[in-house]
DNA sequence: CCGCGATATATTTGTAAAAGTATAACGGTA
DNA sequence: TACCGTTATACTTTTACAAATATATCGCGG
């Protein structure tokens, strides 16, 4: 139920791509979302704290895309100078430019029934 | 993290669109499904049974995206020989159909990038 | 006018996921 | 070799959400 009520909402229409392991969940937005984050920040624990996650969660959800792919998507090392890091392997890279493709195309080819949607709903 | 270790595993990509109006989730997988189970046996009762969901949930559900649209999708009566029962309204259907359509043409427009991502998982 | 089967709604209880806390390990550098 | 920042992992606590329970309401039909 709504928490507070407003006279104008934004309607927004998301397409949020789960890929399926078994019943291991490989990718799906958030995991995406911390894939762009360890990119940007070559760490986990700053893209841990950008998304303002758990160092515990953020690295949970890493160990578990890692087991789905032959090849790790991130790649970790821990000392050294500046205490460690983290960045994405190729496939990582990869995958994340999948991805993206796949939200792409799914706007693009879903345009005309989204529009129809959204004058169906409340103003 | 995995249950049972598998050597086989079914990989499934899937658009699940979430439509949201302001804050809230208009419509969503579960509530499309509950859509098709509501017309399938014109009770929200029954239809939360199926779908091995609480009667509660399932009338919270359908509140929500009541709320979401100006005419409800989900009509409902109470009393009456049967007890009462509940159907989907014209827009209801509509919806539903709008929905279908949003997967089917997502699905056919990720078809090839979906084979890549599958080429990467883990078999 | 009472019972039936369904909707409608509040309240309590249970539980699984998330957050928090703690600690160890690592490997460069000073 | 002691320090630092990060990864890695276990363990505890909190909390949000789902489930369960309870109760009221409705309207026809016997």
């Amino acid at each position: 139920m709504p928490r507070r009520h407003h006279n104008l909402r934004t309607v927004s229409i998301l397409p949020r791509f789960r890929i399926l392991w078994g019943e291991e969940i490989a990718l799906g937005p958030g995991k995406v979302e911390l894939l762009k984050a360890i990119a940007a920040t070559g760490s986990i624990a700053e893209a841990a704290k950008r998304m303002e996650m758990s160092y515990n969660r953020a690295w949970q959800l890493v160990r578990t895309m890692n087991l789905c792919f032959p090849e790790a998507l991130v790649e970790s090392a821990r000392g050294g100078a500046t205490g460690g890091g983290a960045r994405l392997s190729a496939t990582g890279l990869r995958v994340l430019a999948l991805y993206r493709r796949l939200e792409i195309e799914s706007a693009r080819a879903t345009y005309d029934a989204q529009e129809e949607i959204r004058t169906l709903l409340k103003k």
